[in-house]
RNA sequence: GGGCCCGUGGGGUAGCUUGGCAUCCUUGUGGCUUCGGGAGCCAUUGACCCGAGUUCAAAUCUCGGCGGGCCCA
């Protein structure tokens, strides 16, 4: 892992040289994906419509487009983006006679339409998601992956009968999670967001977090009740199976790029960044060592290789480019990739096949074994999880005062007010990430007031 | 919201104080030779963020814009 000092500088650098991205686009805060970082990206967008056609949600695709008179219907909400907002107020030489906006999120364009869709109890739960582009205008500190103005954004949005069965759909947002970042090898934690920092018309916010090297959390998800706020005001109504018309109860989940950036950070060393498999664009990258008078025999032995890791369903690719074998360790090591495989004279005359895994381990296994690679990246997987869990784990504290704070994340007792929580973000210079969840009973006494304590409060460092 | 630093080939830099020919490394391209952890030699492409001002003359000085990075709230 990348020393918390470096880690900003490192950070900036990698997603560069890792092909991630392309920062020289002259707009700020809008970046060129590049293939190799675009293919990580829609490997998590593999895996995210995976779990959403697994748990019965339906994509759709809304228009970029806004009217202004939909996104004016929630208060809050409005109060909560406008400042964020990009307008579009002309087309050639004329005056739009209605303003239009670029989504900052789709509420606002979602809901008045859902008011349409949904006529009767039948038509609940209405699952949908999107992933599609958001604009927010952040005014500075725009960072590669993790605050970027247009914004590549998963957002699940449904409606329920009661209040009961959207409940139901929070917790089911949130073992999707469980199951996806397993995947990602990235350990986070669930926090219940103060009333404060919850989401901009949400009747409450659940925010997932991540801890980067730096010290500092990311937020790389969110699930919203909305209760009914929404509903009203767009007057998504149906019928209720006694005749009588209700107004329905809505969730979101959101996620982004920034889980790119999670990856990158959390798991990135002075080498480069380092995948998990089940994200990678490349699983198996084969180097071929040359030597005067056999290449034919090593390359022809290096396509039998490739065909038979693809034939066992792994993203493979072999490396012919005209450099030396070392200076394509290095390349690949850059990228992340998950396990190299070489082949030269002395694994030829001996029958096996080296590999050599991004986090440092390395063996010769027999040629006739080689469907074992599969187990090898499962292991690899399983470790660089639990590297992070562990990091995640030794980096969170409870402490019953704010003075005895020294790990990156802290939980303090809590009565509960706003006046307190702000006075504790001032005094330990943290932000509030929440309440844990699942939520533990907290006996002590509030670390500013002394009162009984109704919870634990989390806070952190974020971005 | 407040403040600070920075913009020179694809990447990293020197030059700016004291205005005058733009330095070095790396990468890219072509070739020879090499290949179990960044090989060597030869040839070669390629840059002063944009605009205005001062001046005989601006990478250099002044102002503005755009972009990048950081700190504090």
């Amino acid at each position: 892992m990348i020393d918390a000092e470096k880690f900003d500088e490192w950070y900036n650098e990698i997603v560069e040289k890792a092909d991630l991205c392309d920062k020289r686009y002259p707009v700020k805060g809008m970046n060129i994906w590049r293939p190799y970082g675009w293919r990580m990206m829609r490997n998590v967008d593999a895996l995210i419509r995976e779990e959403m056609e697994k748990t019965g949600h339906d994509e759709v695709y809304f228009p970029l487009l806004i009217p202004e008179s939909y996104f004016k219907k929630e208060e809050d909400h409005i109060k909560g983006f406008s400042q964020q907002v990009y307008w579009v107020t002309r087309a050639g030489d004329n005056e739009l006679e209605e303003r239009l906006l670029l989504r900052p999120t789709s509420e606002t364009a979602l809901y008045s339409i859902f008011s349409l869709w949904i006529r009767s109890h039948a038509d609940l739960p209405l699952k949908t998601f999107q992933i599609v582009n958001t604009f927010r205008y952040e005014t500075k500190m725009t960072k590669a992956f993790i605050r970027v103005r247009e914004i590549h954004f998963f957002e699940a949005h449904t409606c329920h009968a009661d209040f009961e069965d959207a409940e139901k759909q929070v917790r089911e947002d949130l073992e999707i999670a469980e199951r996806l970042f397993k995947k990602l090898a990235i350990p986070f934690m669930i926090s219940k967001r103060p009333d404060w920092d919850k989401f901009a018309g949400a009747f409450y916010s659940m925010g997932l977090d991540v801890l980067m090297p730096s010290g500092k959390t990311l937020q790389i998800g969110s699930v919203h009740q909305y209760k009914q706020n929404f509903s009203i005001p767009f007057e998504i109504k149906y019928e209720g199976v006694d005749g009588k018309h209700y107004y329905c109860h809505q969730t979101t989940y959101g996620m982004s790029e920034r889980i790119l950036g999670a990856i990158v950070g959390i798991h990135g060393d002075e080498k480069g960044i380092k995948l998990p498999s089940s994200i990678a664009p490349i699983q198996v990258v084969i180097i071929p060592i040359l030597f005067k008078g056999v290449e034919e025999k090593i390359m022809e032995k290096c396509r039998e290789l490739e065909e038979k890791f693809r034939s066992m369903g792994l993203r493979c690719h072999l490396d012919e480019r005209d450099k030396t074998p070392g200076n394509k360790f290095y390349d690949w090591e850059l990228k992340g990739v998950p396990m190299r495989v070489e082949i030269g004279p002395r694994d030829m005359e001996k029958g096996v096949i080296t590999i050599a895994m991004r986090d440092g381990l390395k063996k010769s296994i027999p040629e006739h074994e080689v469907s074992k690679v599969i187990r090898e990246l499962e292991q690899y997987d399983a470790r660089l999880y639990e590297n992070a869990e562990k990091y995640l784990q030794e980096s969170i504290k409870r402490v019953e005062k704010l003075e005895d704070i020294n790990t990156p994340i802290v939980e303090v007792p809590w009565c509960g007010s706003e006046e307190c929580g702000l006075a504790m973000e001032e005094k330990t210079e943290m932000k509030s990430l929440g309440v844990p969840y699942p939520e533990e009973e907290c006996q002590g006494k509030c670390a500013v007031c002394g009162k009984e304590a109704k919870s634990w409060l989390r806070m952190a460092r974020t971005y």
